[in-house]
DNA sequence: TAACGATATTCCTGTTGCGGTATATGAAAA
DNA sequence: TTTTCATATACCGCAACAGGAATATCGTTA
C-alpha cells in the first residue's frame, strides 16, 4: 500500500528535510546542498529515492535539476504532508532548515521560483 | 527527532497493521495473531520493535502480554495516529483488519478490555 | 568540438531489518 | 514440582539501505 512507501521514504533523517523544505516550494540540488549541509552525492541520492517513489518530480532547468512535490499529491500524502508540517514547528532541526532556505538568494524565497539561477517566469 | 522513529515503526506493513488495530483499543499476542494471521514470532517481534520505540505499552496479564497505544501519547504521535486512522479508511487490508478484530470474542469489543480470556473489569 | 558546471550513477562497505527455526522465559495448572 | 500455555529471545541467512569515493552523464559555454 503507498502509506508503507510514504513511511519509507520518510524514515530517514535526511529525505524527511528534503519533503519538509518542498512544502515550502520547489528547490534544485544545491540549494538543498546549502540548505541541509551535506554532500552533494547524499542529496543527490535521497532524490532518487524519493523520486522512484513518487514523493517528488523534478524538471530539467538548464544545467539544474528542479525538484518539487507532485503537483496533485493522492490524498495519503496530502494527509502526511499536512501532518508533517504539524510536526516540524516544534521540530528545531526542521525550523531552521526553513530560516537556511528563506535566507538563500531573493529568488528562491517566491513562490514563482523555478529554477537555482534561472529568473523566477509565472 | 522523535518523528523519524515513528516512520520507522510505521514503515513495515505488519506494524502499520498493529499500530491500525491498537487505535481501536489493547489487544495481546494472540489476537494480533489472529487478526494479523502472522505466525506468533513475528508479531512478537515487531512489537518489541514498537516498545522499545515507545509506540506501544504493554502489561502482563497472566499469561497474556496485553499492548496498546501509550497512555499520553506525545504531540507527534497523536498527530500520526490521527492521519493514519484517516488514510486506513481507504486501505482495503486495514479496514478488514478492523473487521475481523470486531468478530474475535465479544470481550475484546469493549473499551475494557483487558486481557485474552480475562473479563473486562472497568 | 572541447571544457565546464550541475547532477546522476556505480562500486564498495558496514549496518539494519525482516523472516524463519529453534529455544528460552514466565505464569498458571495439574 | 512437572507440565502446559502464552510469549519472548537467540541465531541465521538474506535483502535493503546509508554513506563515501570515483566516475559518468548531460546541457551549456567557450
Amino acid at each position: 500500500m503507498q502509506l508503507i512507501r510514504i513511511h519509507e521514504c520518510l524514515c530517514d533523517r535526511t529525505r524527511l528535510r528534503i519533503i519538509h523544505l518542498l512544502t515550502a516550494g520547489p528547490l534544485c540540488v544545491c540549494h538543498f546542498q546549502a540548505v541541509l549541509r551535506e554532500p552533494q552525492v547524499k542529496v543527490s541520492k535521497h532524490l532518487a529515492y524519493l523520486r522512484t517513489r513518487g514523493l517528488v518530480v523534478a524538471k530539467r532547468q538548464g544545467n539544474w535539476m528542479v525538484y518539487s512535490l507532485p503537483p496533485r499529491p493522492g490524498r495519503e500524502l496530502s494527509a502526511h504532508l499536512a501532518c508533517l508540517q504539524d510536526c516540524a514547528r516544534e521540530e528545531p532541526a526542521l525550523r531552521r532548515d526553513l530560516e537556511r532556505r528563506r535566507r538563500l538568494a531573493p529568488e528562491v524565497a517566491g513562490a514563482a521560483y523555478c529554477g537555482c539561477g534561472a529568473p523566477a517566469r509565472g
